[in-house]
DNA sequence: GGCATATAGTTGTTTATACAACTATCCAAA
DNA sequence: TTTGGATAGTTGTATAAACAACTATATGCC
């Protein structure tokens, strides 16, 4: 017996990401209003360059969920922009390195604040324990389609 | 105090909304298997056409959350598709009132039995009143941004 | 009635995503 | 050592989103 049964009507937020999307908006403005020129997919891609830098573009596909498309085009478009640099790796020829420049470096610090920011107002008034149940509805949702 | 300060490296998923992203990929692998030449986001501007037929394009902007050239465009694919028509208002002649076809009212049922079947799956194994935790909240972030 | 302003929709441009097809390189088994 | 399959990355094409600029129509105020 499913225990999950979706009424009709409820599911469209879910399947639209209406929430997330609402985010990802509010925190590209706060970028362009602080004269920020990048997007909010380029920054996903600084993000996890921050947290580790000079890997690889099939990890950066795992890390945000991307395929390899689509990396290599905001990799170029980051290498546009100087924020990154593609580095053919020695021990695999197959592969790119790539590494943050130090322009990228400089924008870690207030970006993340301005995410900050806007989760917080995404999440005014919600109590943490709610969050928290939340982000594990989402994580398992996640898993259990990835 | 903010009781929903958000401690770095949790942000990433809530920006990106991963969950939802996995749902939309999951729903479009559904449709194409099932044959059905639909992308996620008409489908999205079908769904609020079936609960009523005959809005506006704006309606159609506020339901789904969109800007009118990206509803510009979607009602255009869509006319291509012989799904939904064109019909200028005659009251007011700036606005056109969108009608769904017969062949998009039969669409209805399939699609939503796999959209259902979708989110089923993706909430295999989380309670009930955990998924309904998640929606308040997210109903909450959609509200606070929007 | 005439004009300023608001609203509905379209078009142009840039960026991003999905999928398929492709090249180059690696690796392992015959 | 050759060969066949797997992996890393790129390119082509279609769809979609964001933003600005535009046209056409409506509305409210003098």
């Amino acid at each position: 017996m499913p225990n999950n049964h979706f009424k009709r009507g409820e599911l469209y937020s879910f399947i639209t990401g209406k929430a997330s999307t609402a985010i990802a908006r509010s925190l590209q403005k706060r970028f362009n209003a602080a004269g920020l020129n990048i997007t909010i997919e380029q920054w996903s891609v600084l993000y996890h360059l921050w947290k580790q830098d000079g890997i690889s573009q099939q990890e950066l596909c795992n890390a945000t969920f991307r395929d390899k498309p689509s990396i290599t085009r905001l990799v170029d478009n980051l290498e546009k922009l100087q924020l990154v640099k593609r580095v053919p790796s020695s021990s695999d020829r197959r592969m790119n390195m790539v590494y943050l420049t130090r322009q990228a470096q400089k924008l870690q610090e207030e970006t993340m604040n301005l995410a900050e920011l806007t989760l917080n107002e995404a999440l005014e008034g919600v109590p943490a324990d709610r969050i928290e149940v939340c982000k594990e509805v989402l994580q398992i949702v996640y898993d259990n389609l990835k």
